[in-house]
RNA sequence: GGGCCUGUAGCUCAGCUGGUUAGAGCGCACGCCUGAUAAGCGUGAGGUCGCGUGUUCAAGUCACGCCAGGCCCA
């Protein structure tokens, strides 16, 4: 009776795990992984999961955050963590309000207004969990394992209370400022755009260029400015110099004024004929005043405005050199500007129209009025060039109307005074890579800048103030409830469209206080993830606190000034503390050709394609092994995906198809385990492959706990190799031998029980990673055999190194062997000699003490590998060799320095004399150091004919000749791999005993199978060998150019 | 324009604090082995280490500059 399910090699590995998520469903496995780890704050592993926009579906960056987060929790989970995973939805913002605007036929914030926030904001909300099934469905057969049920989405009522209650915090900490900032702004739309919304349209445009004059107040003399948009000169408040760059006073023929211009420039700008009165610098220009172009904010000149100053943004690509600086026109502008605290102003309205006090053009579109402004600046005789200028500019991508920079009111964060402390706080966060924490991060936390959370949007938590119309009061609202006493309403949702209508007296002055307009950039939702997936304050107290920081955080490289830094704000900002312990970060996946994925160009196969075809384990495996997790780019290949199938899970999967098919032949069941000779006890290469698992169990529990995810697989490549290409096929015959006596049952007991051992320690040490295939192992070998129908490999403890099983002289000595068996191998290889032909024996040389011992320890191994009747061990091969010295420039360098080259020359001048006495212990002396048998790589060179091989101190070297006796071993070797052959291709199976009758006129075959007779029988599992035509069907073969006739018969 | 990352064989990538003849896998060519078999193993060809300058006895490795790609910011 068998006690193991067979393993189906034909079953895909796909379908496979398409059954385990099966299993994993009906058992509710995840549920009881968590669940099953002690209910303690200490025993708590907190893992943060960052939230999607929920407006696309998954594709592969996604698919390596969940494989990270995954793995990660799989592992501390059967660490005994108690690890709660909950998925999280990023549900506000410009993704979705872009989507419904299109599907509304909507186009910014005056047709929303129009149309209705109430509906506008409804129709978001029930679309924007859309493709929330198929993002599980994906997540799932990924295998990731994570709480769907019990997610949290930002626009939930709780998640939102505690986003007020954050604010709040920073509000009371006097943290929160209303200012403005440039933004592109859409005068069609009447809305500012995001920068890379601004940066989605760029069009090749022919603008007026104008270069115009500006009269200084203390010379008779004007500075020469430059410009595309006409319509900013009214909101001209100063001019930039670069403090380095050259100019020069000159004067100009046509007028015979003098103006101040870039030297660089001064030919274009005054033409060639002008000359020139002095050299400066823009330094030098500093701090000079000019009378303004227009009267309408001429009283700021009392306050500093219409002043030279320095900027780092000024050029000589274009225009004068000198920058025309309307602050609130321009970034730049505004930077340069408030450095020296010149406030802007800004007489444009929301809809394009220039307002109070450029009464001139009030009402009239401020491109529209590019032209009336270059008149009156002509008449003035302030114009001094106009030309048309072809560029390219950002076009409102909607609407399709040129962009204007623009300020508009925003509320701030502050952060610049907490860019020290956030230093400090990040010293103490785990980078994965470091660099990027250090660096990257580093970089960025001591340049923040004041961050600008507030929105003039619609779908979204709004900004909880509330402001007085009259006497401009204002207070901050930090929790329904408290709105609720306010207001006399019953507060059950906060959504702008549910909560702006609310309005309430004054404390001051009782006039109507109204909220604000503006909602939360979702960046401060995420940001207060901690607190708000928790309810926070309102709830979980203990819960918080006990788990906060979290252990863990897995996002993308392009989190670094998003998820991570906000997140850092404001817990910096609330807590002082750091939001998470431990962070992988990962890098983008790109496309094969090292593009962007792209739907369009589609340069990548599916997700699903490949889940399907290869499985989840394989695209885990691939992804974690590949530069993503050390946040690189990954060009993603499908091959690469097959070569992990091809490379660890099909190995994995024959070995535990050979062990199951033996242990079924031999009725061996789990529980012959405690009949086994203690691990101590079992042969050497038992011992041998049960310390290269513990080894590795020591090198994956040290990687997996330093978050070094990508170091995990190589280790388990090495393994797989040592197991399947030694361990197992040095001990194949160990399996199916018959055991006649105790010796003989206590091996292959030994055999049994260590196998069983390493593939169960495997399936455990590598669940975190491969989820499916460890557990189907595991449901095999474990589960099924005990009886257990809800069992898992993901509910056991992660195995911890049994140090006492480790025998690193062991690992070396089977290395050396390995070496040996290797060289001998290459030898036969270049030679020409097929291993079945026996050879009369192998010499190996070393003077290596401990090789030498290893080498007689395995000497019959080694024998069998390489199909040789002896091994000789010697330690002087002056016969087989010569020796070429050469210094070793590693422990040499230092010491010689400068005579290092005259070393080597003496050295490669040695002779084997020298040699002989460095290999006896001696030393030599080279430029006035002693040298040593290690300070020396020796290189050989075979002498004469013989056949050898080395690598470092080993040579190898194999006796080639034949005699007699060897051919016909030789021979009677092919005969029995072509019988087997015909075993094999007659569909015999393993274990089945044949009759055997043979034909062939050649006498030298027929006598290497009598003179082996026996051997041979016992090979090819025949009861009997004849000689002459038997029954059946005859199957000719071919004998190294011989025809050999076989009859084989299955015995019944 | 700034910060960071990347550039090593046809492809995907290793190369520790500078030190021998720069490695692995895939692919290619050739071969071996087979009681795990629609597997397994080996050998070989293939490289101006992006380019340049410098430091050094010695540079893929360190420094500086440049070029190309990427992410983020402006």
């Amino acid at each position: 009776m068998s006690s193991f399910r067979p393993v189906s090699l034909e079953a895909s590995l796909a379908e496979e795990e398409e059954r385990v998520l099966a299993h994993w469903a009906k058992t509710d496995t995840f549920a009881r992984s968590v669940t099953q780890r002690e209910e303690n704050v200490e025993n708590h592993y907190v893992f943060y999961d960052g939230p999607p926009f929920a407006t696309g579906l998954p594709h592969y960056g996604h698919l390596v955050a969940s494989t990270l987060k995954d793995v990660v929790p799989r592992y501390w989970a059967m660490k005994k963590k108690r690890v709660e995973r909950r998925f999280g939805w990023d549900t506000h913002g410009l993704p979705i309000e872009m989507e419904m605007e299109k599907e509304l036929g909507l186009s910014g914030p005056t047709s929303i207004r129009e149309y209705g926030v109430d509906k506008f904001n409804e129709a978001c909300r029930a679309n924007v969990l859309r493709y929330t099934e198929q993002w599980r469905r994906t997540i799932t057969r990924m295998g990731r394992w994570v709480d769907f049920d019990d997610d949290y989405k930002t626009m939930d009522l709780s998640f939102m209370e505690s986003v007020w209650w954050v604010f709040q915090q920073l509000w009371d900490k006097k943290r929160v400022y209303k200012g403005v900032r440039v933004m592109p702004f859409s005068w069609r739309l009447s809305t500012a755009l995001s920068n890379f919304e601004a940066n989605s349209d760029y069009r090749d445009v022919d603008d007026p260029a104008i270069t115009v004059r500006l009269k200084l107040d203390d010379e008779d003399a004007y500075l020469l400015i430059w410009t595309t948009t006409p319509w900013t000169l009214p909101a001209n408040l100063g001019v930039a110099v670069g403090s380095d760059m050259a100019y020069v006073k000159a004067r100009r023929k046509e007028d015979g004024a003098v103006y101040y211009v870039a030297e660089a420039l001064a030919g274009k700008v005054l033409g060639d004929d002008h000359e020139v009165l002095g050299q400066l610098t823009g330094q030098d220009l500093v701090g000079k005043r000019y009378a303004p172009l227009f009267p309408y904010y001429a009283d700021k000149k009392a306050t500093g405005a219409f002043v030279v100053m320095a900027s780092g943004h000024v050029s000589t690509e274009s225009g004068t050199g000198l920058v025309h600086m309307a602050p609130a026109f321009g970034e730049d502008d505004f930077a340069a500007c408030q450095k020296i605290g010149i406030d802007p102003v800004d007489p444009v309205d929301e809809e394009g129209r220039f307002t109070e006090p450029v009464v001139d053009y009030k009402g009239q579109n401020i491109k529209e009025a590019d032209k009336p402004i270059i008149r009156r600046l002509k008449d003035d005789g302030a114009l001094i060039r106009h030309d048309t200028y072809r560029h390219s500019y950002p076009f409102c991508w909607r609407s399709g109307t040129p962009l204007i920079y623009k300020t508009v009111p925003v509320w701030f964060v502050k952060v610049e005074d907490l860019r020290d402390r956030m230093a400090a706080i990040n010293e103490g966060i785990h980078w994965v890579p470091e660099a990027v924490g250090q660096k990257r991060f580093g970089n960025w936390l001591s340049e923040a800048r004041d961050w600008a959370i507030s929105r003039n949007r619609f779908w979204g938590t709004p900004i909880p103030v509330w402001q007085c119309a009259s006497c401009d009061h204002a207070v901050c609202i930090g929790s329904a409830a408290d709105l609720a006493q306010r207001s006399g309403a019953d507060v059950t949702d906060l959504h702008p469209h549910k909560i702006d209508h609310l309005t309430f007296a004054c404390d001051k002055c009782q006039a109507e206080m109204r909220r604000i307009p503006e909602v939360f950039d979702c960046w401060f939702e995420s940001g207060s993830m901690p607190y708000a997936q928790l309810h926070y304050p309102f709830e979980n107290k203990a819960k918080f606190e006990g788990g906060f920081p979290a252990q863990f955080i897995a996002e993308g490289l392009d989190q670094t000034r998003g998820w991570f830094y906000t997140l850092l704000v404001l817990s910096a900002s609330l807590f002082d503390k750091a939001p998470f312990e431990n962070v992988v970060v990962n890098g983008l996946v790109l496309a094969e050709d090292g593009q962007k994925m792209s739907k369009s160009k589609k340069n990548y196969p599916d997700p699903h394609k490949v889940l399907d075809e290869y499985g989840a384990d394989a695209l885990r495996a691939y992804l974690i092994n590949s530069p993503v997790v050390r946040a690189e780019p990954l060009r993603f290949s499908e091959a690469g995906v097959r070569e992990v199938v091809r490379s660890v899970l099909i190995p994995l999967k024959n070995a535990w198809s050979f062990f199951v098919q033996y242990a079924n032949v031999d009725g061996w069941s789990p529980d012959q385990v405690a009949q086994a000779p203690a691990a101590a006890d079992r042969p050497e290469l038992d011992r041998w492959i049960l310390s290269m698992l513990q080894s590795l169990v020591r090198e994956v529990n040290e990687q997996m706990d330093g978050y070094y995810l990508y170091k995990v697989i190589p280790p388990l490549l090495g393994f797989i190799d040592h197991l399947t290409n030694w361990y197992i096929r040095r001990s194949r015959r160990r399996f199916w031998r018959q055991a006649e006596d105790e010796a003989g049952r206590e091996d292959k007991s030994s055999a049994y029980a260590t196998l069983y051992e390493v593939l169960v320690t495997f399936a455990e040490l590598m669940a975190p990673v491969l989820p499916f295939l460890t557990e189907s192992m595991y449901q095999n070998l474990v589960s099924e055999p005990a009886g257990k129908t809800d069992d898992s490999v993901h509910l056991r403890d992660y195995p911890a190194p049994l140090e006492d099983r480790i025998d690193a002289a062991l690992e070396q000595n089977m290395a050396v062997t390995r070496t040996v068996v290797g060289l001998g191998r290459a030898l036969r290889q270049t030679h020409d000699l097929r291993t079945r032909q026996p050879l009369r024996h192998v010499m190996v040389v070393t003077h290596d003490d401990a090789v030498r011992a290893a080498v007689e320890a395995h000497a019959e191994l080694i024998c069998e590998e390489l199909n040789v009747r002896e091994v000789q061990v010697r330690h002087d091969d002056a016969d087989l060799a010569e020796v070429s010295l050469k210094p070793n420039y590693k422990t040499l360098g230092k010491r010689m320095g400068k005579r290092m080259k005259a070393c080597a020359a003496d050295v490669a001048g040695l002779d084997r004399a020298a040699f002989d006495t460095l290999v006896g212990g001696g030393s030599i002396e080279v430029q006035g150091e002693a040298l040593t048998l290690e300070d020396v790589i020796v290189t050989r060179t075979p002498k004469g004919d013989v056949v050898i091989e080395s690598e470092g101190e080993l040579t190898v070297a194999l006796d080639t000749r034949l005699d007699d006796d060897l051919r016909q071993e030789g021979l009677m070797r092919e005969v029995v791999s072509k019988l087997q052959r015909v075993r094999k291709d007659i569909g015999l199976d393993i274990t089945d005993r044949v009759s055997l009758a043979l034909v062939t006129d050649d006498d030298a075959m027929r006598s290497a199978v009598q003179a082996f007779e026996a051997r041979v029988a016992e090979e090819v599992l025949a009861t009997s060998i004849a000689f002459g035509a038997g029954g059946g069907d005859a199957v000719n073969v071919d004998v190294d150019g011989r025809v050999l006739q076989v009859y084989m018969e299955k015995l019944a």
